[in-house]
DNA sequence: TAACGATCTCTTTTT
DNA sequence: GAGATCGTTA
């Protein structure tokens, strides 16, 4: 690993950059804007302006003709982070940022391949196997080898084959233990023939094919590492063995890397994730610089002393502490409720007030620890019509129409796809069943070939189905040569009879709704995104594949050139289905309207509310049974809880109850050890702190729950009700400081005329959403952005 | 082979 | 409580 010795560093002052870029950066951030191209670790606390840092860094680099568009990469975990990054970058930069290489882990590794798709060995069409996808293929393996599924759990053989290929193993290099890991080596084995066999890959093995690809060809890894300058990672304490080695083959002697990260909230340990790595890259990268973001522009001092309060039970940290000049706000509220039924009505009662005085429901976020939680939640927010939105959970992608609708394109792009063969083979059904699939499933085998190309095998009347099914599909085939991608999805929707199966079931008018819903995101992937955006193929690969095969390493020839002007687009179909694979799609509820946020913690990473809810802070439930065994555990929960508190801007809650319904029993709970590591100074119990069972409220309630009454004004009778928030008032202002609000008129000295549609963020990290009319719509950062209010 | 009901299990987090 | 799986029946 080479390093830039500091006689090579440019002289004192840094390149001068455009007026505006670097306003309003606090010294820290200045300092990791700014910094000379060497390898650095930025410990970014949470709120700290750490997205704004990284995106002002790449905008600074190339703006100061430091580097182009095409030698930055920026690394993010979500798809939420890469969208959130793009979206700043765009409004800072005046060139297009669809070319550069942001975005997630798995994204890129999806762009990588398609790229090289012949030197990584793949078919060009290769489908991506979500988890779903993945657990069915591996009980497929597991059946095929006549393995019991009681030693063998799917489950959990799927997590060990994922684990593995985190820790970068394939199955020649897993350490065998005993007769049962030597088993679970066979099945891993077979399963990755299977998935080379039917061209599809899952998301650990995009990383690794990825990873042994730039490991094993020198020129493509020469080619790379002298294109990427700059390397950015985001989340950094997240990161995987297996991440964090193929963040070492991208970088190369002249790269610089930059890795932002927060150890304080690293909640993914669970699936791989090595905090460790921050150390690991501090010393393998020879850093000698560590930057500390601690000024924290988000929360009033009494959510942060909570915060640091509880972190500080921490043992393993890097040593960090969250300050703030926004003054203390208002105390932490605290509710004990007797069920999990009251603190849901609490909740929407408090909500509801909240509203009632000026906060946008889409500003009050409730988190909870698990999605089971929801459910509750979600029936009282019903029964009280007030609109909410719960992320996680089943996301569209996800749903099962949608699965089918997808398994048949998915079909139409590679007919050896058994996974969605086998998903659709008898959906709807037409007289092919569990037999007829098991001598079909036995042929292939026998014979190697993908279930499709085994249909002969098959004789009788089930043969004679599996042929009319794939005469089905090809016909689907034909018919939807030359069509747009609307128009193919529809075509398949009404020919595969998925359409005709839902108008007749008596469920199925919400699926229904569901596939045109399919039919809308493929319009607004062709139109919006762009679907060239991750399926852009480099026509690089007979170069690069040239070489491997040993003709002179004319490392030049390799040369990419710019990716989104010249590259050879992929079918929109096949862009889209990757789209749907590595972008399950928010569970896309009523879109765009004021909404509760429902959430889990996890789901809550990155983003901040005016009100947060945390409920559910039970022993067993929060810190989570699970992870009480060991001690790491623990801490990972505190994490998540510290992760949970630095979410909320203004105002927060939390909340426990004595008895909760879970797993369809009534569960008696302990309020959380959580609440013990909080600073009682920064507190405010709004129930009486020792409320036990047979007091007076529990009568009222034990009362009016069995008069079936519901409980309307009871519960919380009594308590003083909160003055309004004075900050409750949605407020931005442009860069010269006049006030914005949703629905306002401005004026842009390029895009002309618009309205404001809506207003994200705060202070420095404002943005706002604008139709400008012919201008199209844009997202803008009000910090940068030169915005005129208008009289509308 | 399909449809229905009974039974069983599993419930942390996700690209 | 819900989903997947299993078993019975037509």
């Amino acid at each position: 690993m080479s390093l830039f010795p500091s006689d090579s560093e440019p002289a004192a002052a840094p390149p001068t950059a455009p007026a505006g870029l670097l306003q309003h950066l606090n010294p820290e951030q200045y300092a990791a804007v700014t910094l000379p191209p060497r390898h650095v670790l930025v410990l970014a606390g949470a709120g700290s302006g750490k997205t704004r840092v990284l995106t002002t860094r790449i905008a600074w680099l190339i703006q100061t003709g430091q580097v182009g568009p095409g030698g930055v990469m920026a690394v993010t975990f979500t798809n939420k982070a890469a969208k959130e990054m793009l979206t700043r970058l765009s409004a800072m930069l005046p060139i297009p940022v669809r070319g550069m290489w942001i975005g997630t882990f798995h994204g890129l590794c999806n762009r990588f391949l398609r790229a090289h798709w012949k030197l990584a060995g793949l078919p060009q069409s290769f489908q991506i196997l979500d988890s779903q996808d993945q657990l069915s293929a591996v009980k497929r393996v597991i059946k095929a080898m006549n393995l019991d599924e009681e030693r063998f759990v799917p489950k959990q053989v799927t997590w060990f084959i994922a684990g593995c290929k985190e820790d970068g193993q394939r199955p020649k290099d897993v350490e065998v233990r005993d007769e049962h890991t030597r088993k679970l080596i066979e099945v891993y084995q077979a399963y990755e023939d299977q998935c080379q066999r039917e061209g599809v890959v899952d998301f650990g093995e995009l990383m690794l094919r990825t990873y042994e690809l730039m490991r094993d060809n020198a020129a493509l890894r020469e080619h790379y590492n002298r294109r990427f300058r700059h390397i950015l990672v985001d989340e950094f304490q997240d990161t995987n063995k297996l991440q964090y080695a193929w963040l070492k083959m991208f970088a190369g002697p002249e790269s610089a890397v930059m890795a932002v990260g927060d150890d304080d909230q690293s909640i993914y340990a669970f699936r791989g994730a090595q905090v460790g790595n921050m150390a690991d890259f501090e010393r393998e990268f020879r850093v000698d610089q560590v930057i500390k973001l601690e000024r924290n522009y988000r929360s009033f001092g009494n959510i942060l002393d909570a915060a640091n309060a509880l972190i500080s039970h921490n043992t393993r940290r890097l040593g960090k502490n969250l300050h703030t000049e926004a003054g203390p706000g208002e105390p932490v509220r605290v509710y004990e409720s007797n069920s999990d039924f009251a603190e849901a009505q609490w909740l929407i009662e408090e909500a509801q007030q909240l509203h009632r005085d000026g906060v946008a429901r889409s500003e009050t976020a409730v988190l909870y620890r698990s999605n089971a939680q929801s459910r509750v939640l979600e029936s009282a927010l019903f029964n009280a019509g007030i609109p909410y939105r719960v992320y996680g959970g089943l996301r569209f992608f996800e749903r099962a129409e949608i699965k089918h609708a997808l398994a048949y394109l998915r079909l139409i792009e590679n007919p050896n796809d058994d996974t969605s063969f086998l998903r659709v083979v008898n959906f709807p059904t037409r007289g092919i069943g569990a037999r007829t699939i098991e001598q079909l499933q036995d042929a292939a085998r026998a014979s190697g070939r993908s279930l499709h190309q085994s249909v002969g095998a098959v004789a009788g009347k089930g043969g004679a189905n599996l042929a009319a099914f794939v005469a089905l599909v090809d016909a689907m085939r034909e018919a939807t040569q030359g069509l747009t991608l609307r128009e193919i999805i529809e075509h398949v929707i009404e020919a595969s009879g998925l359409a005709d199966f839902y108008r007749t079931e008596k469920e199925g008018r919400e699926r229904l709704e569901n596939l045109d819903e399919l039919v809308n995101a493929a319009e607004a992937f062709v139109t919006q995104e762009g679907f060239g955006k991750d399926a852009v193929a480099l026509p690089v690969d007979e170069q690069a594949g040239a070489i491997a095969e040993g003709s002179p390493p004319a490392v030049a020839a390799v040369d990419l050139a710019p990716d989104a002007e010249t590259g050879e687009i992929v079918s929109p179909l096949a862009a889209f289905l990757t789209h749907a694979a590595l972008e399950a799609g928010d569970n896309q509820a009523q879109a765009g309207q004021d909404a509760l946020q429902l959430m889990t913690v996890h789901a809550a990473k990155g983003l901040e509310f005016d009100v947060v809810f945390i409920t559910g802070l039970e022993e067993g439930l929060f810190p989570h049974e699970n992870s009480l065994s060991d001690a790491d555990g623990l801490e990972e929960e505190r994490r998540l809880m510290y992760v949970a508190i630095t979410r909320a801007r203004k105002r927060l809650y939390l909340s426990h109850s004595q008895t909760r319904m879970l797993h369809g029993q009534t569960r008696y709970n302990v309020k959380s050890r959580f609440f013990d590591e909080l600073p009682e100074s920064a507190l405010k119990w709004i129930t009486p702190r020792h409320q036990g069972f047979g007091s007076g409220f529990e009568r009222d309630y034990r009362a009016a729950w069995q008069r079936g009454s519901g409980l309307g004004g009871i519960v919380g009778a009594g308590r003083q009700p909160d003055t309004p928030p004075a900050w409750a008032a949605p407020k931005a202002t442009t860069s010269e400081g006049q006030a914005l609000r949703a629905g306002q008129g401005v004026f842009h000295n390029k895009f002309g005329e618009g309205v404001i549609l809506t207003i994200e963020g705060s202070g420095a990290d404002a943005r706002a959403q604008i139709n400008f009319g012919r201008h199209g719509m844009k997202w803008l950062a009000l910090s940068v952005a030169k915005l005129t209010p208008v009289e509308s």
